[in-house]
DNA sequence: CGCGTGGTTGAGGGGATTCAATTGAGGTGG
DNA sequence: CCACCTCAATTGAATCCCCTCAACCACGCG
C-alpha cells in the first residue's frame, strides 16, 4: 500500500501528514480484482462505492444508440474512479478494464466522514478529481481542434505522462495495451483512420507495435509532434492562499 | 439572492436546509460586475478566488500556440466558475464575458470552512462540480462522435435546457448571445462550416437570428435532430445510500 | 462615409469515412 | 496436427464531409 501509485501521486503533493495517509488506508475495503474487458460501471446503472485503481488499465465512455461509442479517459494506475458518481442516482458513462485490474475501493459512508473529519485529505481528493478534469479538458481539444497524427501522438505523450507521474518504471510507462479501436473511439476517428494515422507515426520512428501492445519508441519526438504542453498535468504543490487556509 | 439561479438550482436537490442556505450567504463577498468581453481568467495566470455567475454568459476555452481556440463550456447563470482552481497554482483555461455579467465569489478560506463546517453545503456545491463534468463528458462525445449539424442542435438543447434548470424564463432561455465564430470554436469546426451546418437548421425551421442573437423556434425538433437525451443533465435528489451518510 | 465585424456563399482541395478485401496471429475442436 | 473461426491490423478505392481561400454583403459606429 506504501508503495501504490496513489500514495505516489499523493506524496509529490507534498502537504498530507502521516496521520492523513493512516485515514487513507482506513477507508479502504479489501482489494478486488477484474479480469481484463470486463465492466465496472454500466451506463445508466447506479453507482455504489468510488474507487481507487492501484494496477491495471480501464476506459471510461459513452455511447450513442446507434452504436457509436467515444472513450472519454483512461483510468490508469493511482487514478479515482466516479469520484462524484455518489452524487447521482445514475452513471452516464462505462467503465471496461483493457487489462485485468485491481482496485480498492471505499463506501459512501466512510468517504463522507473523512471529508468531514480530515480536511487536508479531502482536499487531497479533490485534488486528484481537479486533475481528472484537467485531462478532461485537454481532451476536448485534443479532439476538437487537433488534426488525426497530432490527436494521436499528443494522447501518447499524455498516457506516458501519467504512467509516469503513478510511480511505473519508464520501459514499462511506454507499453500500452490498446487495440487500435480503443485508440478511434478515443479521438473521434474511425478504426481505419487510426491505423493510417499509427502507421504515419511508425513510419517516423516515434512508435511501434510489440507483443499485440503499443510501444513508444520516442517520446521526445511524440512531444513535438502533438505540440504538446504538460501543463495540465503538472503536479505542484498546492497555491499559498489555499495551503494557509487548510487547517492545522 | 433568494432568487438567484444558484438558489433555484440548489434548491431542486431538495436536501439543502435553511441554515444550509445562510451559511451559503455568508460566504459571499460582495457583487462583481463586469462588460462583456472581458477576461475573468487568463491562461497560465492564478486564481484567488472562485466565483458564482448570478446574470450573464461566459465561455472557458484552451487556445494552442498557433492560435487555434476550443471552447470547453458555456458558464450560465448559477454556474460555479473554478471550483478546482483553487487547488492548483495556475489556471489552464481563459474564460471571456460574453454579455456583461455579474457573480459572487467566495475566498479560499471561506470556501474551506464551509467544506469543514457545513458538510450538506459541501456536499453541494460537489453536486454542482459533479454536473459540470458531466457535461464536459457530453462536450467530449459531442465534439468527438457526432456530425455537424448534429453537434450544433445538441448543444442549442443543451443550453436552452440548463437555462430552463437555472429558472430563465422559457422565452428568454431560447436567446443565445453568441456569433457563429463562438459556436464553432465550441464545436470543433471552422466557422465557414459553422454557418452552413446553422444555415440547415434555419432552413428546417429549427432555429432563426434576430437582433444579432441566435433564436430556438423549435427545442423539441432540435432535441429529435440531436438526438439528444437528458439523461446527462437530470437534476435529482441523491442517492438513497448517500443521502442517509450525510450527516443529521 | 469609410472601416470593422459578422454573416453568407461559391469554388476547389484534402482529410476522413465507408466499403471491401487481404493478411496474420491465436484459439478451438475434431 | 491441421482445418476452421475470430479478431486485429492493413491497404486500396471511391466518396463525402469539412476545410481553406476568397469574395461580397449588411450593419453599426466613430
Amino acid at each position: 500500500m506504501e508503495n501504490s501509485p496513489l500514495h505516489f501521486q499523493l506524496e509529490s503533493l507534498r502537504f498530507l501528514e502521516a496521520t492523513d495517509f493512516d485515514i487513507l488506508e482506513g477507508l479502504f475495503t479489501r482489494e478486488e480484482t477484474a479480469g481484463s474487458g470486463k465492466l465496472l460501471a454500466i451506463e445508466g446503472g447506479a453507482a455504489d462505492k468510488v474507487m481507487v485503481l492501484s494496477k491495471g488499465w480501464a476506459l471510461r465512455y459513452k455511447s450513442l444508440p446507434d452504436g457509436r461509442r467515444q472513450i472519454l479517459n483512461f483510468l490508469l494506475p493511482g487514478d479515482i474512479v466516479g469520484f462524484f458518481a455518489l452524487l447521482f442516482k445514475t452513471v452516464e458513462y462505462g467503465i471496461e478494464t483493457l487489462t485485468p485490474v485491481t482496485m480498492n475501493s471505499f463506501s459512501p459512508e466512510k468517504l463522507l466522514d473523512a471529508f468531514n473529519n480530515a480536511p487536508r485529505l479531502a482536499v487531497a481528493l479533490s485534488w486528484l478529481a481537479g486533475q481528472d478534469e484537467r485531462q478532461l479538458d485537454e481532451q476536448i481539444v485534443r479532439v476538437g481542434r487537433r488534426s488525426a497524427t497530432e490527436r494521436m501522438a499528443h494522447l501518447f505523450v499524455e498516457l506516458h505522462y501519467r504512467l509516469l507521474q503513478a510511480g511505473i518504471p519508464g520501459d514499462e510507462a511506454q507499453h500500452f495495451p490498446m487495440k487500435q479501436t480503443i485508440l478511434a473511439d478515443t479521438l473521434g476517428m474511425s478504426h481505419v483512420h487510426a491505423n493510417r494515422s499509427f502507421r504515419t507515426l511508425v513510419r517516423e520512428g516515434l512508435v511501434t507495435l510489440r507483443d499485440g501492445e503499443i510501444l513508444l519508441l520516442d517520446p521526445d519526438s511524440l512531444a513535438q509532434v502533438a505540440g504538446f504542453d504538460a501543463g495540465y498535468l503538472e503536479q505542484e504543490s498546492l497555491p499559498k492562499a489555499t495551503e494557509s487556509a487548510l487547517p492545522h
